[in-house]
RNA sequence: CGGGGCGUAGCGCAGCCCGGUAGCGCAUCUGCUUUGGGAGCAGAGGGUCGCAGGUUCAAAUCCUGUCGCCCCGACCA
């Protein structure tokens, strides 16, 4: 895995909070996560509604989510590119269907000056703009504009960009990192020579997806197929990877889409083809954001705070130490120094929390709060017997070590760590996850459990949107390789070749 | 957009019903003592009470308006 040496984050030099208050999960889920990111120093709300401030930890967090994606990206064969935060409005009307999708959630730039004002300034109603500009909600629009002018030739092909940007999308309710107004993301965009390539290429990047969350995530996803009413506008086919919360719902954590040659036909992108034919391209696009700070919070987290992946995790080891005069502050001092030498260059994200302005029981709940997978604390009885204090931040078991060959053990016990909390949430969601023969058991058991529930559905937009309007649960994905189970539809009694996934999502 | 809540010190809040010139905890600063699970004592600094009107001798408090944010429901990643 991509290690990375990390110094004490600056962050740290700063005042922390007040003594921490977290809602416990079982009595208040929602109030629970938003203390949880308020106490790890993840988030904020920011001056502005729906709009946040992502702090140091949560953006050091994301940092690392954004490196070893781009490290598969690139082993996928793409490449970065950066494409104009504002679009064009009539590019967003080009493709019908994602004009309708989009049309309800976008910021629209009207104008270009401010002037003098007697509150201050006004919008100087002179620099009104003769082609109002929309602040992008995604960017297909406006890259397929582009690629019409690269794309003359299957030689041409393909194309595999992504980038990494803000987008904007006019939310009416937020919730910081699940749905935030603006928020961070990656959108991939490529192009292909034929039908079969791009579909290779949706599915390929959702496997990435899938890995990402699974490997370094430790959040188990289902994957599948869109229905149609919850299909990306402007998609033929959209592909998901689906996490379940602790408290029940669903999250969609990334989607990949084959777009078809609709963007290509919308924008006139076309190639000439080996056998001389002028053919439109074909497309795919694929996205993952700040989404995943929220799953991350959700999926492993507990009453005491964040709990963070070592893969993931922007400090992997904090070392305390622990004295009471100068005398034993100068030997832990030179131990502690010591241990962070040998756990750097072991390659583990390691910090020495030196700070002699808290005590030590003060940082264990710090570090605890803010999800540290791994605690050493070292006073004079370590120093004196060569051993250290170990504590796991998922299990919050301690135990004495030898500080002899910690470099060894370390990087194995934070591979288990990584391990165990991959297991857990195999195993949560696996007791998430049920079958619903009718419909009375279905509604039953979103009642009571919530989670995934498989049951049989006739296939029809009509049925599932009544099942979404008596049950507020929403088809999450259909298998993408479905083993043949007929049944009837738990609603209609209609034939239904195999059962799909339900669930109250966020 | 409907329902609810909240704007008072950096953060979290009390004070408002019953007007009298602003307080508590944490944080910050100084000093001393402390340090194996969120330290103690003593002292200190810090606030246009969201904004604008109005009532009044007097408004954080009452009235009107306005702006903003958060939470719960209808759209979405």
């Amino acid at each position: 895995m991509a290690v990375r040496q990390s110094d004490f984050p600056s962050s740290y030099q700063q005042p922390t909070l007040m003594a921490k208050k977290i809602t416990e999960r079982a009595k208040d889920y929602s109030q629970w996560y938003l203390d949880v990111v308020r106490e790890a120093q993840l988030a904020s709300h920011s001056p502005v509604r729906g709009c946040m401030v992502i702090k140091p930890n949560g953006y050091a967090l994301w940092e690392n989510m954004q490196r070893q994606l781009d490290d598969m990206f690139k082993e996928t064969g793409h490449r970065n590119a950066y494409f104009p935060l504002f679009i064009p409005k009539s590019f967003l009307s080009k493709e019908a269907q994602h004009v309708e999708g989009f049309a309800k959630e976008c910021a629209v730039i009207t104008h270009s000056r401010l002037i003098n004002s007697e509150d201050g300034v006004a919008v100087d109603p002179d620099s009104k703009l003769e082609e109002e500009l929309i602040v992008r909600p995604t960017s297909e629009t406006i890259i397929w504009d582009t690629y019409r002018d690269w794309i003359q030739s299957y030689r041409d092909l393909p194309i595999l960009l992504n980038q990494w940007a803000n987008v904007v999308r006019w939310e009416m309710r937020t919730r910081l990192f699940l749905r935030t107004m603006e928020f961070l993301w990656q959108e991939g965009h490529t192009a292909h020579a034929t039908e079969e390539e791009a579909r290779e290429e949706a599915h390929r990047m959702l496997e990435v997806y899938r890995s990402f969350a699974e490997d370094y995530m430790a959040m188990p996803v289902q994957t599948g197929v869109k229905t149609e009413s919850e299909r990306f506008a402007g998609a033929l086919d959209t592909y998901c990877i689906e996490a379940m919360m602790q408290d029940g719902k669903a999250l969609q954590a990334g989607t990949s889409h084959f777009l078809g040659q609709n963007f290509a036909k919308a924008f006139d992108v076309r190639f000439q083809d080996r056998d001389g034919k002028e053919k439109y391209v074909w497309a795919t696009s694929w996205g993952v954001s700040t989404r995943l700070v929220g799953g991350l919070v959700m999926t492993h987290s507990d009453d005491n705070g964040l709990i963070l992946p070592p893969r993931l995790a922007p400090v992997q080891v904090a070392i305390v130490p622990i004295w009471r005069n100068d005398d034993e502050q100068a030997r832990v001092m030179e131990y502690g120094a010591s241990i962070l030498q040998t756990l750097k260059d072991a390659g583990i994200r390691a910090i020495f929390d030196d700070r002699d302005q808290y005590k030590p029981g003060w940082k264990f709940a710090q570090h605890e709060v803010e999800g540290t997978p791994l605690r050493i604390a070292v006073g004079p009885r370590d120093v004196e017997k060569g051993n250290v204090e170990l504590a796991r931040r998922d299990t919050m078991k301690k135990e004495i070590v030898s500080r002899e060959g910690i470099e060894k053990l370390l990087p194995e016990l934070l591979e288990t760590i990584q391990a165990d909390l991959l297991a857990a949430a195999k195993e949560r969601t696996r007791a998430q996850t049920r079958s619903a023969a009718t419909y009375d058991e279905f509604k039953e058991i979103l009642d009571s459990e919530g989670g995934f529930v498989y049951a049989h559905w006739d296939g029809t937009t009509e049925t599932e949107e009544r099942i979404k309007n008596d049950t507020k649960a929403t088809i999450r994905c259909l298998p993408l390789h479905p083993e043949s189970d007929p049944g009837k539809c738990m609603v209609t009694g209609k034939e239904s070749p195999y059962p799909v996934l339900f669930a109250r999502a966020y």
